[in-house]
DNA sequence: CGTATATTTCAATAATTGTTGAAATTGACG
DNA sequence: CGTCAATTTCAACAATTATTGAAATATACG
């Protein structure tokens, strides 16, 4: 791998960190690289960069297509696949946050659904008591969640500027009949 | 694995999705048992209730241990270990997300930090400043995070019940002077 | 069409990660 | 201390997942 130094580390970290998020280290890097360059890249060029076999590249490649984590273009005269990531990185987190949330939250919450369905609330034990309350729960934070990926960006990064501006909503919310319950953090 | 219909396929479910948390199958599986059960449970019961290994559950009780998503209390004449899991499901989402961030994000801010002072903001190519604004991203979200975290389970339920409160509370904070950019949802 | 080049698939193999029983360690209690 | 039950560690083995080169497929263009 000849690259820039930063940019090497760089492409390293997210190979290492790829395998904490789901996705292989030959994938991390992949996009790591491609993230880092301003130009969209070919499979060649990632080949190249990064010292990995052209299939490997092509395996990588069709996984983060398939995460639309990554768009193709085509340049003038070249019939090559050229890839690149958005410019925009909220956007890349919203992707990255939507993806997730496909793989590790909804098919849960279908489960769970189905298994209330089956099993009905009617039997009271602990066990289904906690499976209802689960699917409550995560029903209610990805409520939360969709509110926030509708926000636009430059408003979400005010959000977090003002401050406590999410406590404050929740005052603002209840206003003039505050209750006993506190903050912990 | 002997036990009632729903707890089992809750069970089976979580080890499957485990896989896709950075958890192995068996403490998907370890965890799942303890969450939906009331009582605390020691290795041997796990043992019997999911079909597993000693020295396997050891490793995976090791595991959640050191992810502080399991407690462990002693029962009176026994000194068997028995483990459990909070009762507040909202607990259980803000342990997970700490570990999360602790995991996946804390490491990767450190080393954009580092690479920013070796590296220098000098440079100013494309890679410097892709990396320097993703550093800036992450810290924001974190910040964001940070207050979520800080609010109360009962508070953050209410603020998703009150609809688009996030949204409103942007308009709250720059209330009078009202800006073009509009939500993409 | 046919050829040249880009891309993907696939089956072998390499690397990683999970599982286990046996052995070592710990810690309570006489 | 010594004993014994509970727990953990560890090194061998099993299972899973990643990587590769070779072959197959797709695509542009004369």
């Amino acid at each position: 791998m000849n690259l820039e130094s930063p940019t090497r580390e760089f492409v390293l970290h997210f190979g290492e960190m790829g395998t904490r998020w789901g996705m292989n280290r030959t994938v991390g890097q992949i996009y790591a690289l491609l993230y880092l360059t301003e130009r969209p890249l070919c499979a060649d060029e990632l080949v190249e960069g990064l010292g990995l076999s052209r299939s490997n590249v092509s395996m990588g490649l069709k996984e983060l297509k398939s995460w639309k984590l990554v768009t193709l273009v085509h340049q003038e005269d070249d019939r090559r696949d050229y890839f690149q990531t958005p410019e925009d990185v909220w956007e890349i987190v919203r992707t990255l946050a939507e993806q997730r949330k496909q793989r590790e939250v909804d098919p849960t919450l279908t489960f769970l659904r189905e298994l209330q369905i089956n099993h009905g609330e009617a039997s009271q034990t602990y066990a289904s008591r906690r499976i209802d309350r689960t699917a409550q729960i995560i029903e209610t934070a990805v409520e939360g969640y969709e509110q926030l990926a509708g926000i636009a960006p430059e408003r979400l990064e005010k959000l977090v500027a003002i401050g406590d501006a999410a406590r404050k909503v929740l005052d603002f919310g209840q206003r003039g009949r505050r209750v006993a319950s506190t903050n912990k953090a």
